[in-house]
This record gives structure tokens, C-alpha cells and sequence, in this order.
RNA sequence: GGAGAGGUGGCCGAGUGGUCGAAGGCACCAGAUUGCUAAUCUGGCGUACUGGCAACGGUACCGAGGGUUCGAAUCCCUCCCUCUCCGCCA
């Protein structure tokens, strides 16, 4: 959420930086206008409240003859104050409802253009390896040794599901046990949070109100599944004032995440590129506004620093205004490449999202400059991505006759296993 | 799921239809004082919106939401949560 007053006194110049992130003005218009409707209420109501509060002070003290002839006068207050109290309540949620669809504000340097036209690399590291046979997609070497079965996924529960078998499942637990604890040497702390959440949590991150639909739930008890870990990471300290001698606060944890994919219908439908379950391992920092950038760039090397270690070549793409989301301020992506399917693979996004969900979810800290209490920034990336980091690893250590070399970095994960072959349990 | 108890400021803890944003204590901050650690005294000490250059005001908030009343932390209803006991259970 941004913040209201920062609309009402420049308006001009946040209808231009919403326009870059396609919100269109005429919305902010409705939202001033919202706000001045509240406000007016709101004024009307206290003086109504503080009139009613004097007046009843004196009643209070009169003879009851005299206490009696004013009774009906205050009642007729009581009953106006009570439809402006109506009024007011549904001016405040009309305007709510549009403060919550305005999405965060690009920061100065985030070059603008429409879908991914201003994305750009910013840095390579890593050679992608060379092969001297067809390297193989993930599916294929994911079959023929029994590591990945998608019929049965199918079978159980439909489309994008699949079980990870043998040592394809011991893979995957050994690469989320090395990035969870390489994030330990990083300063996070590790927590295991809820993965079921109610909407106030889901709304703080702005999954919701404009994203439900890509989200599963339980609507008989108000849980959401949650998408992602940084929705519980991030309202972890919701509606906490915290000492400006905690910040920065990194927090991490590994934890399973649904999405309905709906807008990605028929897209990536091959392979675990895309489930409607997946394995993640998130990062999530709460920082002081004036470190807000730097924190970002460090945010995107602690990504950076498990491709390194499975010696991944990687690549970092800045978004453009186009592709920042509705909730970042600025977002880099980090991406891996896959000779096996032959593309980047996003493995990580790192956003900050400035005060935005801090607002929402009224994350604060005291400041020791002006002593008053102000909205921490709020950053959040991948770290990484398990089904894309598996397929990284399987399709970058396959070998000519199929199997996989271990990368070192998980052979103490793996009991120093150091290779995948058909045989492997 | 059933029965009972309870949810008040950072914490503990009073409170009853009006003068309660809420006694008292602890913690914390500032000052005073005592030749050490410490003690004592005085003052300050919630959040948000809002008016005002400011001084200083107004309103809301005593788990949440409704209701009764001229007036609700205080009475009534619903819900949520915590604790104890019972049942059930990974």
C-alpha cells in the first residue's frame, strides 16, 4: 500500500510513475476522491462525537426533571452520530479496497517499458558447459533412472504433479539442506512457519484482494496456502514495533508452495518446470529504509551464491518498470541456464518491495532520528527454487550414458554419493 | 467436539454505566541527589487519524464485531483466542 498522503500532495507526478507501471490515472482520481470523502465524514463524525461527549458529561450532573426534557434532543445526536458512523464505515472500506489495488511505485533507476521490453542483463558468471553428445531435458534423464515419476504424480492428483523418487528425492532434500544451511552463513535465520494462512497475512504480502485467484484455500476456515514462504517470512513480525537495533532481520525457510498456474495454462506443461506444488527455500529481509537499495544487491549475490556453489553458470536480469509486479519496487531475476531443454531458467527473483507490505502489514520500527515509529522495507527473493535448481543440476552433470555426477557441493548431503546411475536407490 | 475460567497499556494488575486513556506496581527515559556497584526523590512514559506555524486541542482504540443507553472498558448477543478438565486423534 502507498501511502495516502504521499498521493494527495503529489499527485501529478504519481499518476506519471503509475502510468509506467500500468495503473491508470483516472483510478487515481476516484482514489482522491475517496479520500477526500472520508476524511470529510470523518471530520463531521468527531465534532458530532466530541458534542455528544460534552453534552452527556452535563447531563450526567443534572437534576433528573431537567436531565429528562434533554433526553430526546440527545437521542436524535445518538441516532445521527450512528448513520455517520454507517456512512463513514463504507466510505472507509470504498476507499480501502482502492488503496489496496494500487501497486507499488517503481524506484527512480528501474528502466521503464511495457511486458519484458526494458528487462536486461546486468551480469554473467559461469560458463554454460559444453557437451560433446545431445545433452538431454530433465524429463528424459528424470525417467530413465527412476529419479522422476510423472504418471504417477497424474495419477494422484492430475496435471503438474509428479513424486520425486529414490535419489531424485534425496537430491532434492540435499540441495534444500546445503542452501538452507549456505543461508545460515549468510546471517538468516531459519524458521518453519505455517504453510496455511489466513487472508489479513495473505493481504500484508499483496497476494490479495488482486491475486485470489492464483492461490488455493480452504474457505470454511479462511486458510490460504500459502504461494510462497515470504508470506509467512514476511508478516512474521505483523503489526510489531520493533528496536531499530534489530535491523536489519534476515529470515529464511524452506517450505512447499501452491499456485494455481492459471495464467500460465499450456505453458511449460513438460517436465517440473512449473507444478502447482513446488519446493522452495525463500529469503526475506526486514531493513532500514536508508539501506533499502544496498540491501537489495546483496539480497541477489546471497542468490547468486548457491548457483555458484553447484557451479551453475548464471545471469542476472534487472526488470524494467514492465515486469517489476504489483508489489516490487525494483526486482532483479536471477537465472540459471539448462542445456537440457536449452533456456534460462529462473531460479530466483529478488524484489524489494519498499514500505509497501510493511504498510500493509504494519511492520515498524522506532526510529532513533526522529523517535517516531516508521515502516521498515521489506525484501524478498528465492534461494533458490528447488524443481529449476534440480533440473539445473540434472540436465549441466548428466553424462553420455545417462547418469549424473553429484555436484561436491551436496556429496556431504548425499552420504558422499557421488553419482546417479540407473541402479541407484 | 463438550464443560468451566479468562482476554485491560512493554509486562504484572485494579476497575465500575458518567469526572477512565484507564489506579497501583515493574520496566524504561530525563533531571536531582548521595564520594563506588547501588539506593532515593521528581517528572515523563501507548497507537492511529485529525485541527494548528506552534503552544495546545479533537476523535477513536480496554480480544473482534454487533446491540442497549443521553453516555459502555464496565450491561446484552455473536465470534476469535488462551488456560484447565473430559472426549477424539497424526
Amino acid at each position: 500500500m502507498l501511502d495516502i498522503r504521499l498521493i494527495r500532495d503529489n499527485p501529478g507526478q504519481i499518476k506519471t510513475e503509475l502510468q509506467k507501471v500500468g495503473f491508470p490515472a483516472q483510478d487515481v482520481d476516484a482514489l482522491l476522491a475517496a479520500d477526500a470523502r472520508r476524511r470529510k465524514l470523518q471530520h463531521d463524525l468527531d465534532e458530532m462525537r466530541a458534542r455528544r461527549t460534552r453534552e452527556s458529561k452535563e447531563l450526567g450532573r443534572m437534576e433528573p426533571a431537567q436531565r429528562e426534557a434533554r433526553r430526546a434532543e440527545m437521542r436524535a445526536l445518538g441516532d445521527q452520530i450512528t448513520a455517520a458512523e454507517r456512512e463513514l464505515a463504507q466510505a472507509e472500506n470504498e476507499f480501502t479496497r482502492q488503496m489496496l489495488l494500487v501497486p507499488n511505485l517503481p524506484r527512480p533507476w528501474v528502466p521503464a517499458g511495457e511486458g519484458e521490453s526494458a528487462n536486461s542483463v546486468v551480469r554473467s558468471e559461469g560458463e554454460p558447459r559444453k557437451f560433446d553428445f545431445t545433452p538431454a531435458p530433465h524429463w528424459e534423464l528424470g525417467e530413465k533412472l527412476g529419479i522422476i515419476d510423472f504418471e504417477r504424480g497424474v495419477k494422484l492428483s492430475g496435471s503438474r504433479f509428479y513424486f520425486l523418487v529414490g535419489m531424485g528425492a534425496r537430491l532434492e532434500r540435499a540441495l534444500i539442506a546445503m542452501m538452507l544451511d549456505l543461508k545460515r552463513e549468510q546471517g538468516y535465520l531459519e524458521l518453519a512457519p505455517p504453510l496455511m494462512v489466513n487472508t489479513e497475512t495473505v493481504t500484508g504480502t499483496a497476494h490479495l484482494p488482486k491475486f485470489a485467484d492464483t492461490m488455493y484455500r480452504d474457505v470454511e476456515e479462511d486458510y490460504w496456502f500459502v504461494p510462497t514462504a515470504e508470506v509467512p517470512l514476511t508478516n512474521f513480525y505483523a503489526r510489531e514495533i520493533l528496536d531499530a537495533a534489530r535491523l536489519p532481520i534476515y529470515l529464511t525457510a524452506y517450505t512447499p508452495c501452491f499456485r494455481r498456474e492459471k495464467m500460465s495454462a499450456g505453458r511449460d506443461v513438460r517436465g517440473i518446470k512449473r507444478g502447482h506444488q513446488f519446493d522452495k527455500v525463500e529469503m526475506v529481509k526486514l531493513v532500514h529504509p536508508d539501506n533499502s537499495d544496498a540491501e537489495l544487491e546483496s539480497l541477489v549475490e546471497n542468490a547468486c551464491e548457491v548457483c555458484r556453489r553447484l557451479g551453475l553458470a548464471l545471469r542476472v536480469i534487472r526488470m524494467g518498470t514492465g515486469d517489476l509486479g504489483f508489489a516490487a519496487a525494483a526486482k532483479y531475476d536471477v537465472e540459471v541456464w539448462a542445456p537440457g531443454c536449452g533456456e534460462w531458467l529462473e531460479v530466483s527473483s529478488c524484489s524489494n518491495c519498499w514500505d509497501f507490505q510493511a504498510r500493509r502489514a504494519q511492520i515498524r520500527f522506532r526510529s532513533e532520528k526522529t523517535g517516531r515509529n516508521e515502516f521498515v522495507h521489506t525484501l524478498n527473493g528465492s534461494g533458490l527454487g528447488l524443481p529449476r535448481t534440480l533440473i539445473a543440476v540434472l540436465e549441466n552433470y548428466q553424462q553420455a550414458d545417462g547418469s549424473i555426477v553429484v555436484p561436491s557441493a551436496l556429496r556431504p548431503y548425499m552420504g558422499g554419493v557421488e553419482a546417479i546411475v540407473g541402479s541407484s536407490r
